[in-house]
DNA sequence: CTTATTAGACTGACCAGTCAGTTTAGAATA
DNA sequence: TATTCTAAACTGACTGGTCAGTCTAATAAG
């Protein structure tokens, strides 16, 4: 069809490659659409050409961020080992993709504040921890059910663990100094698996 | 002195007000001078005799909702309580002034992606979770050398019970409908405790 | 030669902040 | 007690810069 070779995957992902790395380092509003020209080494029309709106790039970084990358975590519901065993490891996997997301940091809390305000946002954030609820809680729920667990709401035990995740980066977000996200994260859910224990 | 009586504390109240409204419904970015003018039933002069700029008007607005009110929990390092149940009063405080932080939740996060970029806010949230930490750790300490708690670090644990908090609270972002943040965060700070005691 | 692609100058809406002037409440004066 | 006087408090039309998005012309691949 085209009498020139698609180049538009390669141009849209050069186009988004420059916005992550402006977005992260001056913030989502205050980011010109110039910066990403310069950025991009491409024109504004190239822009418009690809994607339609400032916007429109916007959400093309957040499902870069927070979707494409879902590791494959199900496998871990259905292991043989013990859902302790299970949980550290579904705690290892995240950690893995931790630094990726740290860098991040400064643009996922504008995406944070846009859930409020745009449904788009909202949804996708709703599936983003569904997706880790629905992992976790069979894990759980198989620990009760072994005695490895004591009697506890699968659900509640699999929110304070999603909490233990966001709440240790938030903290870390206070203060980066005091706070080490790797190790606080293990710390922390090491300290809810014995609760879950006893 | 002054030939007319100082109203300067009633009128900066009032502009706070109008934008504290405002900023909550619109973000800080897409709300105008006007709209906390039109809101404040002042003129735009009027705000800008009060405030320097809108940075000044949103400096004011953070410290209202994160510092000025900072109950004062420093009575529950020295109580004659054990240390898990004063860890539970602890939460009950914090959740009894929730409804309130919640409400902000929308410019919260505005305020968090700050403190990646300014000066200002980077400090004043470290401050803010040095305060918390400055309170929980010496009671877990308490809870260590009377043997209530087994051996661990108190500052982990500190950071896990914060993580507890913000990440309950997090996640209720991501689901409003999913999430009760009164009772995860009640269900989480036990889980922690148990894990303590273990 | 056709058409996808690229370039970047340009447009117009938007909005933080300004400023020249007006009003007000109390102080000073007589 | 009535009458200036003063400076703080207030007003809102205006300005100047900014920036998302558009448009037209140029380019180059096939």
């Amino acid at each position: 069809m085209s009498p020139r070779p698609d180049k538009s995957e390669e141009r849209k992902d050069q186009i988004l490659d420059a916005a992550a790395d402006v977005f992260t380092k001056k913030g989502l509003q205050k980011t010109r659409m110039d910066d990403i020209v310069d950025k991009s080494g491409l024109s504004k029309g190239t822009l418009y050409w690809y994607f339609d709106s400032k916007d429109d790039i916007i959400i093309g970084i957040f499902e870069r961020i927070f979707l494409k990358e879902s590791r494959d975590l199900t496998p871990l519901i259905t292991s043989e080992k013990s859902s302790s065993e299970r949980i550290y490891e579904y705690t290892e996997r995240i950690i893995l993709d931790l630094q990726r997301l740290l860098k991040f940091a400064p643009i996922a809390f504008e995406f944070l504040s846009l859930a409020f305000r745009t449904k788009y946002f909202r949804k996708a954030f709703k599936t983003y921890l569904s997706i880790h609820m629905e992992i976790l809680i069979p894990i759980i729920q198989q620990g009760v059910d072994a005695g490895e667990f004591r009697a506890l709401d699968p659900f509640e035990a699999a929110v304070a663990i999603g909490a233990i995740f966001e709440g240790t980066v938030l903290l870390w977000v206070y203060d980066k100094d005091l706070i080490d996200p790797e190790s606080h994260i293990k710390s922390g859910i090491k300290f809810l698996i014995e609760g879950f224990k006893s």
